[in-house]
RNA sequence: CGCGGGGAGGAGCAGCGGUCGCUCAUCUGGCCCAUAACCAGAAGGUCGCCGGUUCGAAUCCGGCCCCCGCAACCA
């Protein structure tokens, strides 16, 4: 059976999920959906990561521990996953134990030639606690959190990744798409930015400055290990590297048919060059896929705490519910570039396809078929049957490029042309039992069809569906339900 | 000359060399199984501006204007 290992990133918790991260869950567990319902072993990691030094902060300006801060806000992640149905096995925290010494582990499997030690020197703000390059301060050299304060030239050792060694091998592997880099313009972006000359990258701290929070340096207890370093990590150190029995690990990461990274485009040249370097230099095989989604803006605007426009998705859920949600992340957010959230067009979009589309035909289809109770299982006509076999085929194409928003689309389409049927046909002046009952039959296999494409991208709504269907032997016979999605106003 | 994306009917998008297409909103008609829903049709655009290539350009080339991202710890 084919493999296939898919994991969101994991984000960092020093604040709350915001609607863009529902966004990256839920492509991510339509693809989990998707493969799963192909029959292939799917894996699906989702997860928090927690060793950055920014939390050590933020904790301090809410004046509770660092492990109650992260631990509070991963377990907001993890609601968040749940409420939304999302369909992870598992979800890795970084503070786990198990997942810093695979870290760990990881660095010290790292060829020895690839990290070394070298001075940094730089501009550093007591106040933020991290340096600053000097064209990102203003012009009296101070940076804008904390005017009025000097920053001092601070000297330190740090451990330093031999990144520039793997240059022309990062090029070659993304130019021939043994990484693929999905959509085209990333791919692109990467390319230009690694054409431009790599430089090897810092990947540890002096303990001074991470206060001990964080993945310490292999017999180095001075050092912490840079957090993407170990954030990267999580996606082997959750299957169980470096045990060298770990099941998990054989079947998903190292003999897997496929490695998928569900990515946001501010993190890319981490999870495109700093990560299968590194894996490279472990010996360890990299990932073979990376999809690279937009960002999710409210009103056209960023989202950013400083603009006070962070819309919390569970909120969103409470009101609408989750397959609402679910749709508008999926169906108007763009799956290459940025896409906008608003509750204006949210409301359009429930009531335009969910309410008087999907809503609406599931309501006439189930009403006709009450009424004609037991219907024989015969074949359906050869044009419905096509027409659900091309827009399955669609579905499918789509999704393998990670286009969401086209793929959901021929659900759509189906369900467009079902109503045509309905109105063409129209069953309830049919006279004769047997025909009215042919007629709805056909009505029905469309609705149990778009059931099934539904599953992955909405499975609550798609449950539903398939609940009021009920095929036993020779006959199916319908069960009307309540409304699937009332509409607003 | 830092890099990249984009400017299309009221809104959001597909098209990327051959009569501007789709979805939502609007109007008219049909239907009455259905959630004032569904179906059919209509109206609405000099495809940012200027110039060039071409029999022909939203689409290719050059210039300009305007938005928006990124610029090595933001999904």
């Amino acid at each position: 059976m084919e493999r296939f290992y898919l994991t969101t990133a994991i984000p960092y918790v020093n604040a709350r999920p915001h609607v863009g991260h529902a966004l990256e869950f839920v492509e991510a567990d339509v693809i989990a959906r998707h493969e799963r319902s192909r029959k292939k072993d799917v894996y699906f990691l989702s997860g928090t990561d927690e060793n950055a030094i920014k939390n050590l902060q933020a904790a301090e300006k809410e004046g509770i521990s660092v492990e109650k801060f992260v631990a509070q806000n991963s377990g907001a992640f993890e609601e968040l996953l749940k409420a939304l149905n999302v369909s992870h096995d598992q979800f890795i925290r970084t503070t786990d134990k198990k997942h810093k010494a695979g870290a760990q582990a990881l660095w010290r499997a790292t060829a020895k030639e690839d990290l070394y030690k070298k001075t940094y020197r730089g501009l550093y703000c007591i106040g933020c606690e991290q340096f600053y390059e000097s064209d990102e301060l203003n012009e009296r050299g101070e940076c804008s959190e904390h005017p009025g304060k000097k920053l001092e030239t601070v000297e330190e050792e740090n451990y330093f990744f031999k990144l520039s060694r793997y240059e022309g091998w990062l090029r070659e592997l993304i130019e021939s798409d043994r990484l693929k880099i999905v959509p085209e313009v990333r791919k692109n972006e990467i390319l230009a930015f690694i054409k431009k000359g790599l430089k090897d990258f810092s990947v540890s701290r002096p303990i001074q400055r991470t206060h001990g929070w964080g993945v310490s340096v292999p017999d180095e207890p001075h050092q912490t290990m840079y957090v993407w370093y170990d954030a990267l990590a999580n996606y082997i150190t959750a299957l169980g590297y470096p045990d060298a029995g770990a099941e998990l690990f054989k079947k998903y990461w190292a003999k897997s048919d496929v490695r998928l990274h569900v990515i946001g485009k501010g993190i890319s040249r981490f999870h495109t060059v700093y990560w299968p370097a590194m894996l490279k230099s472990a010996g360890l095989p990299i990932p073979t896929v990376e999809f690279v989604h937009g960002y999710v803006t409210t009103d056209g605007q960023k989202i950013s705490k400083t603009l006070g426009n962070v819309i919390d998705p569970s909120e969103i859920i409470k009101k609408y519910g989750a397959d609402p949600l679910r749709y508008y992340l999926l169906r108007e957010i763009p799956a290459y570039t940025d896409g906008d959230f608003t509750f204006r067009r949210l409301e359009e979009r429930y009531n335009a396809d969910l309410a008087n589309g999907l809503g609406n035909f599931a309501a006439r289809v189930l009403a006709l078929g009450e009424q004609v109770g037991d219907m024989a299982v015969a074949r359906v006509e050869r044009e419905v049957d096509e027409k659900i076999k091309e827009e399955k085929e669609i579905l499918k194409n789509k999704l393998e490029e990670f286009k969401f928003h086209e793929s959901i689309g021929a659900i759509w389409d189906l369900i467009k042309c079902g109503d045509e049927m309905v109105n063409d046909k129209k069953p309830w002046a049919i006279e004769g039992r047997e025909e009215k009952a042919a007629a709805v039959f056909n009505l029905v296999a469309i609705l149990d069809n778009v059931a099934v494409m539904l599953n992955p991208f909405l499975p609550e709504t798609a449950a539903k569906i398939t609940e009021s269907i009920q095929w036993s032997g020779d006959t199916v016979r319908v069960r009307k339900g309540g409304l699937l999605f009332p509409r607003l106003k």
